[in-house]
DNA sequence: ATATTTATATAGACCGTTCGTCATATTTAA
DNA sequence: TTAAATATGACGAACGGTCTATATAAATAT
């Protein structure tokens, strides 16, 4: 199939950047786990390392944001959904033996500022998933203000609580945290 | 002076490491940004780039442990506690240039699994961190388990919004959920 | 004070791996 | 059959971390 080694290069490296970030992963690993000869990688990402991790990326973004947008969608609450959102990140998670936590993490820590492309779709990541709850927060009544506040805090605590039950090899810290998430979002619904 | 290279060995690791990851950080930058001689890391760090690492990383730990201890022991309320902390986080950010942010966050996402005893300090930390907050806020009255609850949600938030911050180059949402969070946390209060 | 040994510091060689390129083979489409 | 698309693995320059051999400084003995 045409496209079917380049989307299984993509899949692999998407998985090996979350788990070992930019500079951690090398094209080595991405072809022996997507079983693919050197020379295939640069007729199908002629940018090279970069341009597979940028496209690596957007792919892993798009699917979180799918996912949230779903939750958010599907949920009687604001809270609810948080809550929702970050159990199945713990889901995914665990199942993924600990390997799949943010797609972004990772890179902003170790390419940042290396590959600028990469920086830029970090940056929009953030900027859909913090819009994306905080419109949700304000259909559900909470001034505008407090629900940008309240869109960071959750954003920025699912990034941090990812990170920590990667650390521990345990999502505890995840369910403790999703329910009073939801105790907070909820309480601030007028 | 005995103890002076290896000082400034640890010292600009520590901020490599944090700026680029533990595999993004060569042993090139590292010597060249401490002006110390290739042979000399080796008699000062016989277990190499690993031995290294965890001393560089253990330095940025303790600096941190003590800052939020500091900030929690001169304290009226826990809430205005992690306020200035995230505050004072938010500062040493920008005046280094969105270089300083959490120091194992970084390491966990790109040489957990890698390096055992790097992985193991990085839990200690989170250990440490979280562990003092509760402490600050079960002293306060809040009840024992949401005082777990709220340390957890506080120390995830702040790993996420420093990362957040990088990528953005901009301490905004740092500054924003400071004041969220202090009145979560002294909302909690009976 | 000189010689001898020890501790500290330095320089550079070493080998494996990195990423990127290429010339060539194979498949697919026209 | 021809042309275009895709697949292939060998190659090289550059860089990675590690190690050994050597130089300097400090300490001790004679």
């Amino acid at each position: 199939m045409a496209t079917d080694t380049r989307n299984r290069m993509i899949e692999t490296t998407s998985r090996l950047l979350q788990h070992r970030g930019y500079h951690g992963t090398s094209l080595s690993m991405i072809l022996s786990e997507s079983r693919a000869p050197r020379g295939s990688l640069y007729f199908h990402f002629p940018g090279g390392k970069e341009q597979l991790a940028v496209e690596a990326t957007r792919f892993a973004v798009e699917a979180t944001t799918e996912q949230l947008r779903l939750v958010l969608a599907q949920s009687e609450s604001p809270g609810e959904a948080v809550r929702r959102f970050v159990e199945a990140a713990a889901q995914i998670m665990k199942e993924s033996d600990y390997c799949f936590g943010c797609p972004v993490a990772p890179v902003i820590l170790d390419a940042n500022g290396d590959v600028d492309e990469l920086s830029k779709l970090c940056r929009e990541a953030f900027e859909e998933w913090v819009g994306q709850l905080k419109t949700s927060f304000v259909n559900a009544g909470i001034p505008d203000d407090r629900a940008d506040a309240l869109a960071l805090l959750v954003d920025s605590s699912i990034e941090g609580l990812l990170l920590i039950a990667r650390a521990y090899r345990d999502i505890g810290p995840l369910m403790t945290v999703a329910a009073e998430l939801e105790r907070i979002v909820d309480d601030a619904m007028p």
